[in-house]
RNA sequence: GGGCGGUUAGCUCAGCUGGGAGAGCAACGGCUUUACACGCCGUAGGUCGCAGGUUCGAGCCCUGCACCGCCCACCA
């Protein structure tokens, strides 16, 4: 056995063997309470982040706690199509070649992805095996494999028939780079300098004008009206008079909605219904018509007349160089405000007007809200809870088509006749009319609709299956914080609509590693850290224990100290079996002779409790520092070093093996394979480590106040340097661990007087009346327990 | 614009309902002790972001400010 603990090629090995002896299996069949764990599957169109590291250090920590427990454990593992994102990625890799997804044409498309998810989309599972995740990779599922396509095809066709899926000509985020509409959650705000245009529209009867500010002159060509606050005095006496629309002079009212900002620019808004959501609902409002002067590409359409095919900016200019000419243009300022972007290609979001799919989401929204509201469904840390609610309780109708070719297309058939279709699987004729000649709907669903059945899509359903019998609903999914409302708040309301209940109990809200300046960690801006430069040196169990001792904060900095932190402990353990190991093994088995065996199983068992306590609250961070500090402090320094001088005595080492393996028990979820290795070592072991029972209570408390005192008392005559003046077994152990200076006569007059000190500090504390009346009673009774303590100390300090 | 989280030792972070400022790493000193020098024992290091307030007592509660990070957002 080699002194330095070398995890590579012993966490592998461990990693096939628990895989090829079935112990990652979930089973339907097998008794126990179920424990489902949904691993949110990652985009088949990236590789695994450090982030993504964390998210499956921590649900890995709690299955294969439950699975000791005797829980029936499914950790579920899959891919996600990730229609947009792939779609981007497919069309960056193809622009290198100057071609475009289109080129290729909807077959052609096909066939590429294929062959595209053949190359790149074995990595993510071997990522998630490097880190030791207990997943049932036999179970492994794809958002569009065929059972899951059918689940998403019968999803739309339930939604449709209940009447919440509808098609409409709405105003949209259209992304003119991708094509594409997005929902608003795919849209990204970001900061712009632009600038703002004062514009004068003369007043029909010549009498005056009214100005409007507007950062986009080029829509000036689509404007319908001009509108103004109903209780702005300024335009009294304009609503409901006509003012000419500059560049094209044409005639438009002046009305008044509540919904125009008194207070920005003139107060005056120029209305443009076809590519403005505020216009466009103030338009529907007062039914005005809806002009469309740019196109899907994002350039000036054939109605901008002489503009077309111009793009917005030049247009602008040239509506600008008019309006100045014309002596309509006051003035021109710099203005910066947030600009929709596309998230996966950040161009500018184009309001276009276009029929798409929607899903309405009120009724769907209500049980959503009242699963978390009666908290059915617990969100930790809290406050996503409220997070959650605001979302929802103002949750506006999805648009859920997308005009691309990757995803799940939706199921509406077109008769030459204009009937609609609706039905999950391909119809042979049209259910109105029975004509033969069909066209399916061109669009793809937004890949978050079909996520959103995950949690039963993954088990079977729409088939009544074991697996869904048993497993839904499950226990918990863990996700980051920008997650709640893409995935979260569907599967939440998707789950209740289809099967009535819940998906799962707890939704945790995991930490987000920033790199270690700060920032948020992005593989396009090179700021990530790959997983495999901490994973190959420090090995997964170190990683585990380092990602998860800095799951306190919300937003922790990414350090390879915890990382360390975690390759000492591994090491710390493989070092501790070697000493009992040489030394010789036995059959392990609690016999407390002596004070440090009752101390060191009550000290476990202690840990053992409170560790279960930290699990239940979610709190990795000081579960794994309990566990440090068992082994180190406890274990290792105290224990160990005190029973060295009767090591040789057999019963010692039974117990010291005992405890071994229960120390060993508490560390498996975070640590597996190292706890695992040293496990085979031990004697007589019939099980793994990885399905071994959690260990049972065991209480030895008075055992735990006997050697603290010995240890207080020790540490004294340590600091002190004074050779020990205890006995007994305080004297024993105090020999063991202590060393003492050669001639034993430490100065004890320091020590004295830091007690004295503390005793002062106490003794001024309970004279304090309105302390004592003031406090808790549980406070002062507290300090009256310190105050006998360093009494004691003072005595034994002689 | 609205909201959330953070600011504690050189670094990464704990600090539970207000009652003696902590851990790990780094630094410094000492240890060839029957495992581990990736070890052991010890030392030093902090006006707890700033300014007020409440309280017998504030890192913790309240108000304001500054800075960092994030989420949401149709004031053109």
């Amino acid at each position: 056995m080699d002194p330095l603990y070398k995890p590579q090629g012993v966490e592998q090995r461990w990693q096939q063997t628990w895989e090829e002896e079935g112990l990652y299996g979930a089973d339907p069949d097998a008794p126990g309470e179920p424990f489902v764990v949904m691993h949110p599957p990652p985009n088949i169109s990236g590789s695994l982040t450090i982030g993504h590291c964390l998210q499956l250090s921590l649900e890995d920590v709690l299955v294969r706690y439950q699975r000791m427990r005797g829980r029936n454990t499914l950790f579920q593992p899959g891919y996600d199509h990730a229609g947009i994102s792939t779609w981007a990625s497919i069309g960056r890799t193809l622009a290198q070649e100057g071609k475009s997804q289109r080129d290729l044409g909807r077959d052609g498309f096909d066939a590429y992805v294929q062959e595209w998810l053949e190359r790149y989309g074995g990595k993510i599972m071997s990522q998630f095996r490097l880190l030791g995740a207990s997943l049932d990779y036999r179970r492994t599922r794809f958002t569009m494999d065929e059972g899951y396509y059918r689940a998403v095809m019968r999803w739309f066709v339930h939604l449709y028939e209940r009447g919440f899926i509808y098609r409409a000509n709405r105003i949209v985020n259209w992304c003119p780079h991708d094509k594409t509409a997005l929902s608003d959650l795919e849209v990204e705000h970001e900061d712009e300098d632009d600038t703002l245009s004062y514009v004068r529209y003369p007043l029909a009867d010549g009498s005056g004008h009214v100005t409007i500010a507007t950062v986009r002159p080029a829509t000036i060509l689509a404007d319908v009206a001009v509108a103004v606050h109903p209780e702005d005095e300024r335009y009294r006496d304009v609503v409901g008079t006509e003012v000419v629309v500059p560049f094209v002079e044409r005639l438009v009212p002046v009305i008044a909605d509540k919904r125009v900002e008194q207070e920005f620019g003139t107060g005056a808004l120029k209305i443009t219904p076809g590519h403005d959501p505020t216009d466009f609902e103030i338009g529907r409002d007062h039914g005005l018509e809806e002009l469309t002067v740019i196109g899907p590409d994002g350039l000036m359409n054939d109605a901008a007349g002489e503009l077309a095919g111009l793009t917005q900016e030049e247009a602008g200019r040239r509506v600008i160089d008019w309006a100045a000419e014309r002596g309509q243009l006051e003035k021109r300022e710099n203005y910066r405000h947030a600009v929709g972007h596309c998230e996966r290609c950040h161009t500018r979001i184009e309001p276009l007007v276009v029929p798409q799919w929607w899903l309405a989401m009120e009724e769907l929204a209500a049980p959503a809200i009242a699963a978390v509201k009666e908290e059915r469904v617990r969100f930790t840390p809290e406050r996503f809870a409220r997070v959650y609610l605001d979302w929802m309780e103002n949750v506006r109708d999805w648009c859920i088509s997308r005009q691309i070719w990757w995803g799940h297309r939706i199921p509406v058939w077109y008769c030459p006749d204009g009937h609609v279709t609706v039905v999950d699987t391909e119809p042979e004729s049209c259910a109105e009319c029975g004509s033969t000649e069909l066209r399916q709907e061109e669009d793809v669903l937004d890949t978050w609709f079909s996520s959103a059945l995950y949690p039963f899509a993954t088990l079977g359903w729409p088939d009544e299956t074991p697996e869904l019998e048993r497993w839904y609903p499950g226990s918990l999914v863990a996700t980051a914080r920008e997650i709640i409302f893409l995935w979260i708040a569907r599967m939440i309301f998707s789950g209740l609509e289809l099967i009535g209940e819940d998906p799962y109990v707890d939704v945790l809200i995991h930490s987000t590693l920033l790199n270690s300046e700060g920032k948020r960690m992005s593989r396009t801006l090179g700021t990530g850290i790959d997983p495999e430069d901490v994973l190959e040196p420090y090995g997964a169990d170190a990683t585990r224990y380092g990602l998860l001792k800095v799951t306190s904060s919300q937003d922790p900095r990414f350090s390879f100290g915890t990382i360390e932190e975690g390759r000492k402990l591994a090491n710390k353990l493989w070092n501790a079996s070697r000493l009992l190991l040489m030394t010789g093994a036995v059959e392990p088995e609690a016999l407390p002779s002596s004070v440090e065996e009752r101390w060191i199983l009550a000290r476990i068992d202690a840990t053992r409790a409170e560790l279960e306590a930290d699990l239940a609250a979610f709190d990795f961070a000081h579960g794994v520092e309990r566990l440090y500090h068992l082994t180190f402090d406890d274990f290792c320094d105290w224990y160990l070093e005190s029973i060295k001088p009767r090591l040789e005595e057999e019963d010692v080492r039974a117990t010291a093996f005992a405890a071994l393996e229960r120390l060993l028990k508490l560390l498996h979820p975070v640590m597996p394979h190292v706890t695992e290795e040293i496990w085979t070592n031990l004697p007589s072991r019939e099980t793994r480590l990885i399905v071994a029972p959690w260990p049972e209570s065991q209480t030895w408390e008075g055992e735990l106040a006997a050697i603290e005192s010995a240890q207080t008392a020790a540490r004294i005559y340590r600091r002190s340097g004074v050779r020990t003046k205890l006995e007994g077994d305080s004297a024993r152990i105090f020999e063991a661990v202590v060393r003492p200076t050669e001639d034993g006569q430490g100065d004890l007059e320091a020590e004295r007087a830091r007690v004295q000190k503390e005793i002062d500090r106490a003794e001024r504390m309970l004279a304090n009346e309105k302390f004592v009346a003031n406090a808790a009673p549980e406070a002062v009774d507290a300090e009256r327990e310190k105050l006998a303590q360093y009494l004691a100390e003072r005595d034994a300090l002689g």
